[in-house]
DNA sequence: GTCTATATCGAGATAGAC
DNA sequence: GTCTATCTCGATATAGAC
């Protein structure tokens, strides 16, 4: 957009916002293609037809289609747990560095519920992220399984809150909660809309994690 | 085994008990390769080499890859509600036509967990069932969005133990539960043990199942 | 019913022109 | 950097001999 009196200069930077653009342009098709059709049933072929770029750019971008799953694992799921990680070192300042139950949950909850938004611009991403959790490749998973020190600040967190009961009680019940946040996919809402017969809404996300919120936290009582 | 006097009525006998045999052999090692590997990640040369048998078997027993995932499912399916119906009868029974909360999410979760231990032969079917959910084929996914009878039985028993809470605070519970459960998967586990270096484990089943339960159960109080 | 051989297809990846 | 054309592979499904 802005003037520049560098004939060459203005060429390589246009030159670096289309390859920007068209990197930028695969990554959210891609994101987007995968979170709602799931990985293997996605070609590349489907992605840069969607993306409206060249078939090649997937390999010349990102070097095959399973690294440009993991790009996208890996920034959106770095992204997730920064604010995760806000939200629980300000639970930390608000309660001289040992939360409740409820902050550390809410720290945990509450930035993938609001991701969960009809209208928030991550609400496919995190769509993306609960399919690449039991969809991925070997790679995601084998992260999944043992990188768990984002993991590990809520249980530490939760040990300290209920020092009360058995590590072994505190770790079941977070593997418990966590089963409650990645159930919430598309396609569960529809099955439990069905079975509401539409007394059931996931819109109201505030609603949601109040409710989720409620459950969890009645689970760490007693 | 048996020695007949009918040579003829022996060979026919053999022959149906070979095509019960082949096409059992098929259905449990693809059963088994799709709960460890997934789906997509087997091919039907790895279902006939792992059962020993020829490659064809699987589209003269079956018709195709995809139609055995789905026999699979439907046979699993239906062996897991009619023994979780069961249990909800018996707790009817008990309790007048309107058993507590517990009894009811006892009669839900129970017999999955059941499944779960590591000595039981349906500890892989349960894996392959909660596999299917998300990676079946659209025909399982429809089924699973539309054929929700099996789970208004626990519903419509939820509201009745409960007629204080609005219907839609019984359907989110129960899809909170239901999350909790699906979220048992060898992965997840495999996460969880190390996340508490070790001081979980998955293989007592009975301990598991009480924990759900009060933690389940906990999010229904209120 | 079973098996081998093969038809057919769609996928990801890439060479090489521009 | 981008694009077209193509390579190569692995998959399911099936025809036809036995």
């Amino acid at each position: 957009m802005s003037p520049t009196t560098d004939a060459a200069a203005s060429t390589e930077v246009e030159a670096a916002e289309t390859e920007a653009a068209t990197k930028n342009l695969v990554f959210v098709a891609a994101e987007r293609l995968f979170a709602l059709h799931g990985f293997q049933n996605v070609s590349v072929r489907d992605i840069t037809a969607a993306a409206g770029v060249n078939l090649a750019s997937v390999n010349y971008h990102f070097g095959s289609k399973d690294a440009l799953l993991f790009e996208i694992f890996r920034r959106r799921t770095a992204e997730l747990n920064r604010e995760r990680a806000k939200m629980l070192h300000e639970a930390n300042d608000r309660n001289t560095g040992s939360p409740p139950v409820r902050e550390i949950l809410a720290a945990l909850l509450t930035p993938p519920l609001r991701w969960l938004a009809p209208d928030h611009e991550r609400r496919i991403s995190l769509q993306f992220l609960i399919r690449a959790r039991s969809e991925g490749t070997d790679e995601i998973r084998n992260v999944l399984k043992t990188d768990v020190s984002h993991l590990r600040r809520f249980s530490d967190a939760l040990l300290r809150a209920r020092p009360d009961l058995s590590p072994e009680d505190v770790y079941w019940r977070l593997h418990f909660t966590l089963g409650m946040l990645h159930n919430n996919r598309f396609a569960e809402f529809d099955r439990l809309n069905v079975l509401s017969e539409g007394q059931t809404s996931e819109s109201d996300v505030v609603a949601l994690l109040e409710r989720m919120l409620a459950f969890a936290e009645a689970g760490f009582k007693g």
